[in-house]
DNA sequence: TTTT
DNA sequence: TTTT
């Protein structure tokens, strides 16, 4: 059991890589407010996205906008460039939920939807090597 | 809306510390495994609590033990004895669940339940200074 | 470990009540978008919330309003007029998220945010009788 | 965003039936305990589990048995032979995670593993028709 | 620097 | 190294 719900605003805009197989990975950041607490405003969260949901990301995402993650956990470990082990904690998701549409070009075509939800193509997921390394 | 929900095991016994006013947080990790994939096995995570559950965790679970945990991820950053700065992301425990109790000294007392859980203690938690350092 | 969250819209406005010993509840309905069906577009589930946050509920959501919720599932069961029992399961809210402010007169206060996180007071939450009926 | 995880225990053996185009669909009903009070003990869901999952937990689940279920709130009505709808609320489990393995016959073969996770199989997830009815 |  |  391993699952996570965030509701948080994008800190950046998408970026868009693919795995040595072609898959697509997006990342993003998101800046999700404390509620109980005035001085310390926001957490921040890396954000990974596969397939066809990250193009989906990649689209119609933008720094600012307000997302739904519904994912999970995943911890991660890599060498820095002096050699030295660093580990990082990051949500995979498997479901995003777009709460606000942009009012740019990049606008969705569905826009007579107030609100709408990209989730995971499960044809995709299913092709995901999960050990695939993440191309960053 | 910030909600983790995990079922692992802990790596090592919880660590019990308090903070310059006398709050009780306890710390440990824990391996949870992943259903989807074979070749790397778990994701570890640092789990927090905080007051009444922070000792209950302290007096009652030890390495290997089973738990459900509810919470919420936090980001945290700190500074290297070299001085730059170190993102790190945990989750704050709200409620853990002993799904197994274990047959040493430490056996807790309600012994006739076969799991229970150690919840957050509302009058501990309502007096936590959420903004106040962890001491460590 | 009894946890639950949904992004939906109020299908109606809330109605706000007291029990016997006057602490306030608020019972609403929302609507949840089904990402992978296009037939059958929406699940309906019922809302019960406590003291403040019931308050909050009440002054400031409207039917048509976007939320986000987390809290936990309740079952619960009533006799009908003709003295048969009836189950019903229900979401006690802890926490719900305003996604999207009214344009009408109940305004919140905080008109600068663009969204805002409307909590379960604890003091009030710890002072709830779980025990005590739900006034309908 | 829809989102379900819960631990308990079930209240009766699973019940494992086939849609008319023979898809595998298994039910039954869990007890979630409730931390906070002590006068109502537990709670008590409907669970649905498809495809493969349906299976193994058919054939390995069995009354009493501890469990986590990760998965989403569905609401359903029908109609009773008098001819008024009834309203209900189940989980539809994504992921059933065996807390406890049984020590009777019907002992899963991974037996040196303490507890195991089934869970959907995407391909038959992906094939499941969400708006087929579940026979019953 | 990890659990079973 | 952050969103509104």
């Amino acid at each position: 059991m391993n699952n996570v719900v965030l509701i948080g605003r994008l800190t950046r805009d998408p970026e868009l890589r693919f795995t040595a197989s072609g898959k697509a990975v997006a990342t993003f950041s998101v800046a999700v407010n404390r509620p109980f607490s005035k001085t310390k405003e926001a957490d921040f969260f890396n954000i990974v996205v596969w397939s066809k949901t990250a193009e989906n990301c990649a689209n119609y995402l933008a720094k600012g906008r307000l997302v739904g993650i519904q994912g999970r956990l995943q911890s991660r470990s890599y060498e820095t460039q002096n050699g030295d082990k660093r580990y990082v904690t990051e949500v995979v998701a498997e479901q995003v939920e777009f709460l606000e549409w942009g009012n740019r070009d990049e606008q969705p075509k569905k826009k007579n939807e107030d609100f709408g939800s990209i989730d995971v193509d499960l044809n995709d997921f299913e092709a995901i090597d999960e050990d695939e390394d993440i191309p960053f």
